[in-house]
DNA sequence: GGGTATTTGTCCGTATGTATG
DNA sequence: TCATACATACGGACAAATACC
């Protein structure tokens, strides 16, 4: 039961973190290495503060901290002891079974808002990624947080007083701004009852799946397409069946024979492969769901974000609703950590919801369901898709005109004038594997074109994805040269 | 083109309301009525402030709002003018078919954290109800809302600055806190990568459905239970056999009997029976999982709030995690607009989840996580959760005093020593339905037992569940006075 | 009809009370 | 206790549009 009457601490006046988070901080970090036995004194609050020439409030505050985590223990007129830490009975040894498959996970995903990650302590397994081409997300630059912030701080000053009930439908402020955001910038048309907030595409695919009736059984997804969503109907146990993609969209022929009464389109901007579907496949599509009574599911996911011109407006709008279920996102206009989407469903689906609408929870937070009410009613919402477009139509001219010089002519664009990436196909001698991975001994990121397809694909030239959201302008066109230069052989 | 020289506007000077709040208000008010004409130009900023006595910013900012939300246009140097807002094209004329389906939704769930509520505009077609047994949230006068924003913002501010990926798995400092949690107050035992976040028990029971493998196709649910479980395994198209419930908890010879491979059940206080399952109960059902090879998922929605002695550890604990899932959340501690739950996987679900987690997002949003961890971390949790165990101790009292004085032994009380919830069977010979339909005239809300079973049940005595967790403490005795006046036939 | 005075929206810094650390 | 940050309210200065003579 020894004392320690000093520790070897230092602080820095004038830092941005705030003294005694410092000295808590270092504690800590004591504490968590075993330097100090259990049991033994800590310097009383006057003397440390003394020490660090701070006032004896600070370590007061830094040791109620400690407390409160339970790395010390304060006996009143006695002083604080540090308490056992090494004992962390919650911590059971790995059996390795969990080890192995962790870190399996290395397919980076360029639609993922998350992106997938090697362990949370060691990232050593990873090579450092300078130019990361495969974050889709949103350009961060663009979002002012702080302006976020004080909405978000609204919400919450009004939720304390009335907390009432959580809506499983979402709440009616922000669904009535939603009908009218979906309408302006999408042309979607439906009611109020129609409209349903989630917390991300997939919680409400999830629900989606649960309303369609059980004699729906197959669904025709776009091959390459949107892996994401294919994995929930999969999921729920529907039959996938992948139709092929043109540079008109999604395959009729294929979509008719295939005898699905559901599919899955990105019509205003293909994913991965970019190609906007023009209005005669579109009134083809949709005779075909009348005719087959079937459901579309339109996920316009980065619509709004069209650089050159309008988009054709959507599907849902065309058809006024009746057979098109529309989903759209808030995570790719803002940033990927709000997950705040919303699902148009017909009125037929939207009949069948709220006959039920008892048994399903609301998943999307509703302090933040309420901040982005208010964005979105005082027009934050359309200021930062307006620079959003800018920002996005500006690096992909620089991707352009960077791919072209780098590749002079062996190498084509796809999928260019919307949102936020392109899809590039080589002259290589190279397989798009090979190219992937010298890329990455470059420090460069992509992802390869066969990734969203299900089955393996006749491996014709090798097709890349280049993501130019989360990437820096500056970073581009260096991160395009070493690139080309990994595809030489 | 008229204009519009003086409102009739008034502010009151010492409000708690912003000054530009209370104009912007009335202004709005004024617009959605229609009085003022389109085109009509408003009042200067400068006549306006003078007219009010306040500054002329003061108005100014108010204008802005109103330009933002799009009531008024802006000209420089002119003025403000009216714009027309009755034109919401947007807005489609109903059909009928969804509105038939509004408004069947009238069951009040017990355990949703989120009622169910009528159509948004008019609430006229529910009696109004002053005692209402039927919330089981959270008593939200424990919770402290600004303490609990200044975790939010602190939050927000940290993310200001480095706003990175989203974990799909969920943030690791709110995976540890929950670790330690789940051991401390429930005795589970687990490695970090076995936790899952999620935005609510369904979110995360959808994904447990996906992860557990094909050939699991039957589920032994309690009878009754909590619906909200089983609707999701149901839309995963699993086949749900009810298996019934006595005083120790789920029918472990039903269970053997059904086949199932996997069940869910609520030991420490089954939903809505309120029995508490015993440890020779919970070592067969670990031993019948053992035998079978199957899933036990253990619901433990209120464990956390026994009012009496520590409830047993959980079976995730006695089982070192082998074959149960253990599934907890913040919705019922906190409060319900808090979206956060969590799920401990068995050692193999976590190896098959991390095999694929690229393929799924996190729904729950990470600023609240972050201020989650926290908040537990500081051991706000531990305070909040002592408080609730106290306030629901008191109410749980009241309650069965009141009772026992209100039907001299007529009724007997089942579940009384945990959680939020009480269960009463009484002696009367009307039926729970009538129950329940006079006890509504009555302006008090509760719901018959039957309301959890899935099968229509032989009518025995009449059962009605109270959830006490809403209702203010002085309510309950007049709540419950007439409560059994309506019993009387 | 052209110059001037006034009115108008807009931008700026500043003061104050409150919450936070 | 003190420093800081924030929301709110205020008045001055400027330039452009408008009204007036």
């Amino acid at each position: 039961m020894n004392n320690l009457n000093s520790l070897a601490l230092t602080v820095e006046r004038h830092s941005r973190e705030p003294l005694t988070m410092q000295i808590y901080t270092q504690l800590r970090q004591t504490f968590l290495t075993g330097t100090i036995p259990s049991g033994c004194r800590l310097p009383s609050v006057r003397r440390l503060a003394a020490q660090l020439e701070v006032s004896r409030n600070t370590v007061e505050t830094a040791y109620a901290q400690l407390v409160a985590e339970g790395y010390v223990e304060g006996r009143e007129k006695s002083g604080y002891f540090a308490l056992a830490v090494t004992h962390q009975p919650w911590v059971v040894p790995a059996d390795g079974k969990i080890d192995a498959a962790v870190g399996q996970n290395d397919a980076r995903s360029a639609t993922d808002s998350s992106k997938t990650l090697p362990r949370s302590s060691d990232s050593a397994t990873f090579p450092q990624i300078e130019y990361d081409f495969t974050d889709s997300s949103v350009d961060l630059t663009v979002m002012d947080m702080a302006l976020w912030r004080r909405y978000v701080n609204r919400a919450l000053k009004e939720a304390e007083r009335f907390s009432g009930p959580v809506r499983p439908q979402g709440e009616p402020e922000l669904i009535e701004a939603v009908t009218r955001h979906a309408f302006e910038s999408r042309g979607a048309v439906c009611l109020k009852e129609q409209v349903i907030i989630g917390a991300g595409i997939q919680s409400l695919l999830h629900l989606l799946c649960a309303l369609i009736p059980d004699h729906y059984t197959r669904v025709g997804f776009e091959e390459p397409g949107f892996r994401q969503a294919r994995q929930i109907f999969a999921d729920h146990r529907f039959l996938i069946t992948p139709i092929g993609v043109d540079s008109q969209g999604i395959d009729l022929e294929a979509l008719t024979a295939s005898q699905a009464e559901i599919t899955c389109v990105s019509p205003s901007h293909q994913f991965p492969l970019g190609s906007a579907m023009p209005v005669a496949r579109r009134a083809q599509l949709l005779a075909w769901a009348a005719r087959r009574r079937g459901i579309i599911v339109e996920d316009d996911y980065d619509s709004e974000l069209s650089h050159v011109n309008r988009p054709l407006p959507s599907l849902q709008g065309m058809d006024r609703g009746e057979h098109v279920v529309y989903i759209g996102s808030f995570s790719k206009l803002l940033f990927p950590a709000l997950r705040i989407s919303y699902m148009i469903l017909t009125p037929s689906l939207a009949a069948t919801y709220h006959g039920r609408s008892h048994l399903y929870n609301q998943t999307a937070s509703k302090i933040e369901q309420l901040a982005l009410a208010n964005y979105m009613r005082e027009g934050q919402l359309g200021k930062q898709v307006r620079k959003l477009r800018k920002v996005y139509a500006r690096k992909a001219d620089i991707l352009q005109t960077t791919i072209q010089q780098e590749w002079r002519g062996k190498a084509k664009i796809f999928g260019k004038s919307t949102g936020s990436h392109l899809l590039i196909e080589i002259d290589s001698p190279l397989s798009a594997e090979r190219i992937v991975q010298r890329a990455e001994e470059n420090s460069v990121a992509v992802l390869p074109v066969e990734h969203f397809y299900t089955k393996n694909q006749a491996d014709n030239r090798p097709r890349l994805l280049l993501s130019f959201a989360g990437i820096t302008e500056a970073l581009i066109p260096e991160g395009i040269r070493r690139l080309a230069k990994s595809c030489n052989a």
